[in-house]
RNA sequence: GGCCCCAUCAUCUAGUGGCCUAGGAUUCUGGCUUUUCAUGCCAGCAACCGGAGUUCGAGUCUCCGUGGGGUCACCA
C-alpha cells in the first residue's frame, strides 16, 4: 500500500467533539497503517469565531485519546507553520496567480445584495448561482469599490463543467455543472476562505488522502476545480458518514456533552472511546467489536467505511467502557484514575498510589471512575454530612422491631476492640453471623447504612478500613443518636 | 425549494443472488452468582421502508415511490 499522508484540520472554536475525534482517529489510523505522515493543521481563518484557547484544548483531547501527529503547531515540521493565520502570504500569492491567469476575479457585492439575490432565487424555486458580471471587474473597478467602502472579495471563475469525485467510501459522485458557481476564495478581510486555504495547504503539505465528514462530499467539486486551476494533484478521498445525536440531527458543538473532554471528566477510558468511535461508520467485517488502537490500525481499511449515518449511543459507549476497564491492567487503571482525579474535585486523595490501588480493587465492577466516587467518595470525606436514605434506614435498621438497631449497638461495642484491618473486621462480622446464626446482610448492612447513610458501598471490611476506626465509631454513634426516620 | 447522499432489530451493524429459519454488539426482559451496589454468566424479545421488475431463486441487482440526512455562507 502506498504511503498515505493524512491530516486533521480543526477549526479552533471550542473543545473537540466526538465527530471530530473520529475524523482525527481515522486519519491517524490511515497514516499509521501505511507509514505516511499525519498532520495537525489549525484552520483559523475565521477571525470572528476564533478562540485561541481552543487550540490547546484540542491538542490535549487528542493526546488523551492517544492520537499523535508527525507535524503540527506544537511540534513543528518541514511544512511549518501549521496555523493558517500564519500562512496568509501563501494564500495571497495563489490568489494573485489565479487573478493574473484570469481564473479568479474581484467582486464587491454587499451582504444585503447577496441576500436579496438568494431570496429571489429561492422564490423562483431556482438554485442560487452567483451571476458572473460581464465584463469582469478590473483592478481599477476593485479599487474604486474599495474607496466607496464596499467589501472587496475574490471569486473563483468556475469553469462550469460536471465534476466527479472518486470516493473510497461513497464511490463516484458527480456534481452537475449547473450546480457549480463562482464561489469566494478570498474574503473582504484578505483572509482566504476554507476552500482555498484547505486545498493549498493540503497540496503544499503533501497530503494525498483526505478523510473528512460527509458534509463535505457535496462541496468537494470546489476543491477539485481549485486544484486543477492551481495545478495540484488530486488526492484520494474517503468521506465519513455523519455521527448524529439521538434525535437524528447532525452533532453540533453546541451539544456540550458530546465533547471528548466531557467523557474524560466523567471517568471514561480513552481506549473505550477509541474503540466505540471506530465502530461508528466502520467495522472490521466480522463479529469482532472489541479491539485496541494497535489492532484497529491493523484491521482498518477505507473500503469498509459505511455510508449510513450513525446515532451516537451512550449506552453502548458505557458498555465498551465497562469492558475496557475490566480488560485494563491495574497499572493502567491507576494511571487513568489519577488523570480522572486531577481534573475533578473529589474527596479522594490522589497522591497515595497504594491507597488508590486498594480503592480500585475494592470497587471492582465499576463502569466509570465516577462510579468509584459515588460509591466510595464519602468514606474519604471526614466532614461529610451523612444523609440517611429513608428506604435504607427502614429496611436495614428499623424493620423487624429495630433488629438493625440492636445489631448496630452490639457492633459498636465489639468494633471497639477490633484490630482495624480488612481481615479482622471481616472475621469479626463472620463470627457475629455465626453466633446469631444469621446472614451477612443482617450484620453488614446496618453498619453500612450507619456510616454512609446508604445501602451501597464497597465490601464492609474495605468500607470500614477506608473510613478509619475513629470515623467509623463516630458515625455509628451519630447514627444511633440521630435515629433517623425511625418508622 | 435545487442538487448530492443514504435506507437490515429501539441503537451500532454483518450480509457483495442460493450458506438467511437474517448473525453479532448495545438496550430491554427473565434467571443464576453475590454481605450491599456494580460486575460476571445464561436465556429470551426484537429488523430486511413500500411497490414494480430481472432471475429457477432477491435483504443482496434495476426502476419508481416514500422516508431520512447533507449542502446550497465573506463558517469551517
Amino acid at each position: 500500500m502506498d504511503k498515505l499522508n493524512t491530516r486533521f484540520p480543526p477549526s479552533p472554536t471550542g473543545y473537540l467533539h466526538v465527530g471530530g475525534a473520529r475524523t482525527a482517529l481515522f486519519g491517524f489510523v490511515m497514516a499509521r497503517k501505511t507509514g505516511g505522515q499525519f498532520v495537525l493543521r489549525i484552520e483559523d481563518t475565521d477571525r470572528a469565531r476564533h478562540d485561541e484557547s481552543a487550540v490547546d484544548k484540542i491538542i490535549e483531547d487528542l493526546n488523551w485519546l492517544g492520537i499523535t501527529w508527525d507535524q503540527g503547531p506544537d511540534i513543528g515540521g518541514e511544512n511549518a507553520p501549521y496555523r493558517q493565520s500564519e500562512r496568509l502570504h501563501v494564500y495571497c500569492q495563489y490568489v494573485q496567480k489565479l487573478l493574473a491567469a484570469g481564473k479568479a476575479y474581484y467582486a464587491f457585492d454587499t451582504p444585503e445584495e447577496l441576500d436579496a439575490m438568494r431570496t429571489s432565487a429561492q422564490k423562483a424555486k431556482q438554485n442560487f448561482r452567483y451571476p458572473r458580471p460581464n465584463p469582469l471587474p478590473t483592478v481599477e473597478d476593485a479599487e474604486r469599490a474599495r474607496d466607496e467602502g464596499r467589501p472587496v472579495v475574490v471569486r473563483f471563475l468556475c469553469p462550469g463543467q460536471d465534476v466527479t469525485i472518486c470516493d473510497d467510501a461513497f464511490g463516484d459522485v458527480t456534481m452537475p455543472a449547473d450546480q457549480t458557481d463562482d464561489f469566494i476564495i478570498q474574503k473582504g478581510d484578505m483572509y482566504p476562505t476554507y476552500h482555498l486555504a484547505n486545498v493549498i495547504d493540503d497540496a503544499l503539505m503533501g497530503v494525498n488522502y483526505i478523510m473528512r465528514g460527509q458534509e463535505f462530499l457535496g462541496q468537494s467539486w470546489r476543491h477539485k476545480l481549485l486544484r486543477e486551476a492551481m495545478g495540484f494533484d488530486e488526492p484520494g478521498y474517503c468521506h465519513l458518514p455523519l455521527i448524529m445525536d439521538v434525535q437524528g440531527r447532525k452533532l453540533s458543538k453546541r451539544d456540550g456533552d458530546v465533547e471528548v473532554f466531557a467523557f474524560r471528566q466523567a471517568g471514561y477510558l480513552p481506549e473505550a472511546m477509541i474503540n466505540y468511535l471506530a465502530l461508528l461508520g466502520w467495522n472490521p467485517g466480522n463479529d469482532i467489536e472489541r479491539f485496541s488502537m494497535a489492532e484497529l490500525i491493523e484491521l482498518f481499511t477505507p473500503e469498509r467505511v459505511g455510508k449510513t449515518n450513525a446515532k451516537f449511543d451512550r449506552d453502548k459507549l458505557l458498555a465498551f467502557n465497562t469492558d475496557a476497564i475490566a480488560a485494563a491492567s491495574e497499572d493502567r487503571l491507576l494511571e487513568a484514575f489519577k488523570d480522572y482525579l486531577s481534573i475533578n474535585e473529589t474527596p479522594i486523595p490522589s497522591d497515595d498510589d497504594d491507597l488508590l490501588r486498594r480503592i480500585l480493587r475494592a470497587n471492582k465492577g465499576f463502569r466509570t471512575f465516577a462510579d468509584i466516587i459515588a460509591k466510595s467518595g464519602i468514606l474519604f470525606d471526614a466532614d461529610a454530612v451523612i444523609e440517611y436514605e429513608p428506604k435504607a434506614v427502614k429496611k436495614w435498621l428499623a424493620k423487624g422491631d429495630g433488629a438493625g438497631w440492636v445489631m448496630l449497638a452490639e457492633l459498636r461495642g465489639r468494633l471497639d476492640d477490633c484490630e482495624w484491618t480488612v481481615e479482622a473486621i471481616d472475621q469479626l462480622i463472620a463470627d457475629i453471623c455465626q453466633q446469631h446464626d444469621i446472614g451477612m446482610g443482617k450484620v453488614a448492612q446496618p453498619i453500612r447504612v450507619a456510616v454512609t447513610g446508604r445501602a451501597v458501598s464497597p465490601s464492609i471490611g474495605e468500607t470500614l478500613t477506608f473510613l478509619g476506626k475513629e470515623q467509623t465509631l463516630l458515625r455509628i454513634e451519630n447514627c444511633m443518636a440521630a435515629r433517623p426516620n425511625e418508622r
